[in-house]
DNA sequence: CACACTTTGTGAAAGCCTTCACAAGCGCGT
DNA sequence: ACGCGCTTGTGAAGGCTTTCACAAAGTGTG
């Protein structure tokens, strides 16, 4: 039943990672006031095919009705469960330049459950310094966070150079999972989950597709 | 031999989507002089199992010496090629706040030939200001920017209300490669591609994996 | 030149993920 | 109470992606 792709409860992989987006499909429809959905509009809210929103969803229990569709209320509960947005998240965020400091005046993280409790900055210049109501701390400061504010997530935001220094720290202070910003490849031990947001490579990627389009049109005129 | 998963050069989408890891690697061991690279230390540098690297460089052709490895240089050149990244790419950033103001004065943007020609926003407040050196423009100036500079990708990071107005903006203006960076699904007509890069969703991604390893300690500990 | 050694390129196999298709289940109207 | 229509939950099928395993093709050495 589980394989190497499953997580710990069996929930594929694949499927975690789209359960943030029907919860927030679902948050816009139970503020709109509307109690049920059906699997096709929620599929067709959260951009993805009505089956495999079921497939998704059946990993999770059955918590639909048939011939009615899902309650609301109930569904962005058991997803909560499931992604264990029931307790609060700390959050660290390491690096406090232009996209740490952006990040650390970002409103939209504690609606979620998350909240940045602490900003740390290797620079002494930068220690100190209050930012978004938080003062910086020194990379020193990371075991005590763990262990006193129960620290479970870092996020990384200091230039390539130094990450995986950070991501040792991290790891070194107890935290198991990291975002990280910068463009590299962490190496971590095994436990540690990493998330890579990488805009480098996401206009890579749109840059294929602008031009392999280029292409296709020249060809398309030059073939009539 | 091509699929529905497949670009229209025959590579697949998720051998696009690695492209430019292989390539960062591959710029840095080229920066520290190495002239020659094995998959097998290609792929440990790219975070990747080296089958999964020769296959996914197979779809670009035959650009390896048996026996030897691969020359650094030819292949971030073919790399380079197969990605579209042999020329500039002109992009426009939409939504000067927190995020669009990071975004603007970061200069990683620069290095890979990604040019950010625009700035805009809707407010009439912040239109007229100067931000890394450039003047944000008002929207309506959208489909000058593509006829007379060629604009090819826009950059959205308005709130997520306003995200679909101007990704139909920026489509309407003739833009056909779109990175998201409001927690929003865009509708946009075929061809036009769109990639989404969501703080939330990864954040709950890590989330669940905390929960998950939280429940795993706990369980181990009343089992022993 | 032959041989040993190394590493690529690639069919074939295995494993995941998505889509299909439909039985099962529920509500509602009569 | 019963049948009709609708929507879920889910095996089975199909398609992609990854991994395996090895022949092919270089290099270098004696
Ligand atoms: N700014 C953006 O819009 C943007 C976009 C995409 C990616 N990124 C990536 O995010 C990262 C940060 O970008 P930025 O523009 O904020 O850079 P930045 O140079 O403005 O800030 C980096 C911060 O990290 C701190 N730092 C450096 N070494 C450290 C260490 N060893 N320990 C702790 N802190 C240390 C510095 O003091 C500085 O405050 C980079 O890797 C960059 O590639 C940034
Ligand atoms: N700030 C962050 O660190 C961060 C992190 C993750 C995601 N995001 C997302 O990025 C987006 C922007 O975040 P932000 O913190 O910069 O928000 P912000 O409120 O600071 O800025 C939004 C900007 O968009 C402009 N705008 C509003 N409506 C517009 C319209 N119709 N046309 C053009 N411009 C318009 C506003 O004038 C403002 O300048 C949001 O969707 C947010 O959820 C931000």
């Amino acid at each position: 039943m589980s394989s190497l792709h499953d997580t710990p409860r069996g929930i594929p992989e694949v499927t975690v990672a789209r359960l943030p987006g029907y919860l927030r499909a679902l948050t816009t429809l139970a503020d709109a006031g509307q109690e049920s959905v059906s699997s096709e509009s929620l599929a067709a809210t959260s951009g993805v095919s009505p089956s495999m929103l079921r497939k998704d969803l059946s990993h999770l229990g059955s918590y639909g009705v048939r011939g009615v569709g899902y309650e609301t209320s109930r569904l962005i509960a058991e997803i909560s469960a499931a992604l264990g947005l029931t307790r609060d998240w700390p959050v660290a965020i390491v690096g406090m330049g232009n996209l740490g400091r952006a990040l650390a005046a970002y409103q939209g993280f504690a609606v979620r459950g998350f909240q940045v409790i602490a900003l740390l900055d290797g620079d002494a210049e930068v220690v100190g310094t209050r930012i978004a109501g938080l003062d910086v701390q020194p990379m020193a400061d990371l075991p005590a966070l763990v262990t006193r504010s129960g620290l479970a997530i870092g996020v990384i935001a200091t230039p390539p150079s130094a990450a995986q220094q950070c991501c040792d720290a991290l790891v070194a202070a107890g935290v198991r999972s990291i975002l990280n910003f910068a463009p590299t490849v962490l190496a971590v031990p095994p436990g540690v989950i990493v998330r890579k947001v990488d805009l480098a490579t996401e206009l890579q990627i749109l840059a294929f597709h602008s031009h392999a389009q280029a292409h296709a049109a020249h060809a398309e005129v030059k073939g009539a």
